[in-house]
DNA sequence: CGGTAAGCGAGACGGTACGTCTTGTCTTATT
DNA sequence: AATAAGACAAGACGTACCGTCTCGCTTACCG
């Protein structure tokens, strides 16, 4: 049984330009940020109409939204050693290994849009925090079943991490490197004291 | 000797337009949110001209900082009750009361332009979020004297906090209540013990 | 001999679609005037893609010309009454009547296109403006022939005639009624003096 | 008494600007004719923003409406010379004259715009074509008063003489040079007898 | 009767102009 | 010197229309 055999009349959407929008949207964010990233420049990286750019993405968060999850889907593997602590070192230095200068860049896009609007907001969490958070949270749900970690626990965990994770981002409050991710994963009850 | 006696030639700064400025941020920002707070409509609703705003305040992230730090600066005193647990229940809830519709509202504004810009992230960090990571390492510390905290734990714990806060603002993810400021308290290790 | 037996292979042309467009442009002219008559519109009004309206006519001006010499071929006989003054009357009472709102409408938009473009002005010129000189022209013609009129004084009255109307009409300068119509052919010499 | 003493607050007006976008209309008309002049393009070429563009002229109309009124105030002169035959000839040549390739040009956008919007097309009337009608007006008026010219026939002429103008100016049925313009001077009843 | 070829709808596309908005600077007269 | 008033350059925004394109389907003929 196809999937979805059915082709709608008229031109189907180009993939070249989908492609080319997120393309583009990677290489400006990297380059000028969030300040500099604009629909028109976008648009102009892309060699696609502006027309184009709205019909498929009402807003430059959806683009940025996009752009961030076709690539740094697979980046964060969910890791499963049999022990908490492993487990959340694993994690976290993949998780700070994969904030490089283009996903800082995309992250702070994300984040001012989405302290502006939480319309844009709720999209964010539902289509990429929420992504991020599972993952996570798969992780420490092993552990409380081993009896490693209180179920209350587990779940200002995910809180801790992330806004650490954002907060740092943001506001520049400290780094975001291997030191970090160590000691944030060495902060958690119960995986301290296999260093 | 006087502290500052001296009295520059020419028109006084006008205080009735700086406080009217303060008063038509807070006013446009619970209103409008991040996104319908501009530098002209500040002007505009305070009856001051954007040359008087721009004279004083160099962005709108200068003016928001202004604001919330007048309306919010003795709001979250410092508690000194002699036990860690019952300190930063006092803390937290305090934390969490100030958080009024027209403080997130601000809030937001400050992580918009923050994530938007380094360098205001950079003001806002040294005028703003400082003040607030020194009030709860006083806690901490005095905690850690009395040796109910390990030290390298009151690091993380002040990024614990105000992550929580930030994350959970930005992206909508969970509550502001009293029921998250007794969950965060309660999460710091050896303040468990007393609910 | 057929004039034209041939019948090219493939699909023919449909004459509904033909027919949909040139109704939807008379009436889209006359809901909307030039402003408001787009090629989008008339397609969509027409149940017919853009493709097949540009396949047939290359741009709105060409529509609006073959919708206007459908419409209004017929409306304005040649009349031979043997007078010039007559002739006249006759002529200009019945240009004016035919100017009705729809008629105005397409008038205008053919008006608009012609001043900005010079290259649709002589399409215009020889498909629709030429056709009216020459039905006056005939007219002017009979006259000369009788004497009634001097050759010279021929050519100048239908830039005259056509003139005013044109005039008139794109600029608001004055009415297109029938008192119009009879002050344009008095002004005629020597149609002035039978009433 | 000075008209208009009072200075009102903030900036003034620049000068300069208003200069820069009349000039650059007038070129931009000369050079690419209707079609190719933009709001845009206007403000680009004067080095003016839109927004000051949009400021004081609500539409393109406007500025060649005042770019012409600029350029061509005194161009034509209302000539005096006693006899109808000649005034009409002075009038006649001084207009052909005038018509030269840029005024074409704007002549053309006024007609295209007025042609398209009836609003437009008042303004135009009003603040444009009244101007020189009422110029040829005067000149009638005297011979209608020396009993050169019948009344009646005095209102048609006007029509007559622009209207041939801007018909042949839109549509390009035949020249606007000094053949024509002799043609219509002679052609008014009253004025052939003397060459 | 099946192949061939054009017409047709739907609708995506690059391009360009539109008119509005916000930012931060400036130039006035007034206080 | 500071103010209000407000003009200004710069440039992003989101919309609209243009004319072209690429599809799948339809309607004829012709062999």
């Amino acid at each position: 049984m196809a999937v979805e055999p059915v082709r709608r009349p008229g031109r189907p959407r180009s993939e070249d330009a989908r492609h080319a929008v997120l393309t583009a949207t990677l290489e400006l964010a990297a380059e000028s940020g969030p300040a500099g990233l604009t629909m028109g420049g976008i648009a102009e990286r892309a060699g696609v109409s502006k027309e184009t750019l709205y019909r498929w993405w009402h807003s430059k968060t959806e683009v940025v939204l996009e752009a961030l999850a076709h690539y740094g889907d697979e980046a964060i593997p969910v890791p499963d050693t049999g022990s908490l602590a492993k487990d959340l070192r694993v994690f976290m230095r993949a998780t700070s290994k994969a904030l490089d200068h283009r996903t800082r860049q995309l992250l702070r896009t994300l984040a001012a849009q989405s302290a502006a609007d939480p319309t844009f907001a709720d999209q964010v969490r539902e289509e990429f925090i929420a992504r991020r958070r599972a993952a996570l949270a798969e992780v420490l749900e092993r552990a409380v079943k081993r009896g490693e970690l209180a179920p209350a626990r587990a779940a200002v965990t995910v809180d801790f991490v992330f806004g650490s994770l954002w907060y740092r981002l943001i506001f520049g409050v400290g780094s975001l490197d291997r030191a970090w991710a160590d000691a944030v994963a060495d902060s958690v009850p119960g995986s301290t004291a296999e260093p």
